[in-house]
DNA sequence: CCTCTTATTGCAACTAGGTTGCAAATATAG
DNA sequence: CTATATTTGCAACCTAGTTGCAATAAGAGG
């Protein structure tokens, strides 16, 4: 871990993450900071965070940008990969903790899956 | 199906897909159709034949909109899916026709699942 | 605790995908 | 052939995300 100073931002866009476990967008944090740092900060601290295999990142449903703490993300080496969910009525995403077997396909080299399960939430089931 | 006019830009979009089983990007398909009609007609031409149920919608890598020929989307109602690849090395996109089964997860309605393998194709597989 | 180097930040301008409102054009029912 | 409702072009707009550069600030080493 060469570079990564921790700098007031640094420590401002982590706490949010190590406060819950929920995913959230660049769009999310950007307007959750705004006031202490501007959006470009913001999409460079998260790329590092990526980088440095602290977050991961997904596409939503309309294509935006997630971020999620990592658990276990570097251990099981893309064998199977975890699902995401995201809700139709409140747009919440999370991390799902089942595993997904990555389908083998003919004379294709299958390097990485992104899983997206669009439905209802708990808490918007009624 | 009450509207759907079988205009001169209908008929152009739709012998794209007619002539090949490729996904399509829009980018791709409003810089095929540059000179002949405006972004915006492909646009909508191309939202109106997921509307009538003549071209399903996905996202590549990027978060791009992919569009590709449907074959049987109605038929297997929400129970299987059909998984999406992208090559990561010259991007083509694919329909792939293996059926994925959709996880259960408690607590969760699931109405839909998207799934992406990325990785290299045949052709770029040396 | 000071200094120097280098990573980090802010800003403003920019890119790209996608959308909208409205007037003009054009399919098609009758 | 006409009337009407759909479709189109255009220009302006929106939002996510990126870039170049000068200013700022970690923190390593003295």
């Amino acid at each position: 871990m060469i570079s990564s100073r921790q700098t007031q931002s640094v420590r401002l866009v982590w706490e949010v993450f190590d406060r819950s476990d929920t995913a959230y967008s660049v769009v999310e944090l950007v307007q959750m900071h705004k006031g202490s740092m501007n959006k470009t900060t913001v999409y460079r601290i998260l790329d590092r965070f990526e980088k440095e295999g602290k977050l991961h990142t997904f596409l939503g449903k309309n294509g935006l940008k997630w971020y999620a703490k990592c658990h276990n993300c570097s251990s099981k080496k893309h064998i199977d990969i975890h699902p995401h969910f995201q809700c139709n009525e409140c747009g919440k995403v999370e991390c799902l903790t089942i595993d997904v077997k990555i389908p083998k396909v003919a004379k294709h080299h299958i390097e990485q899956a992104n899983m997206l399960l669009l439905g209802q939430c708990d808490e918007c089931l009624i």
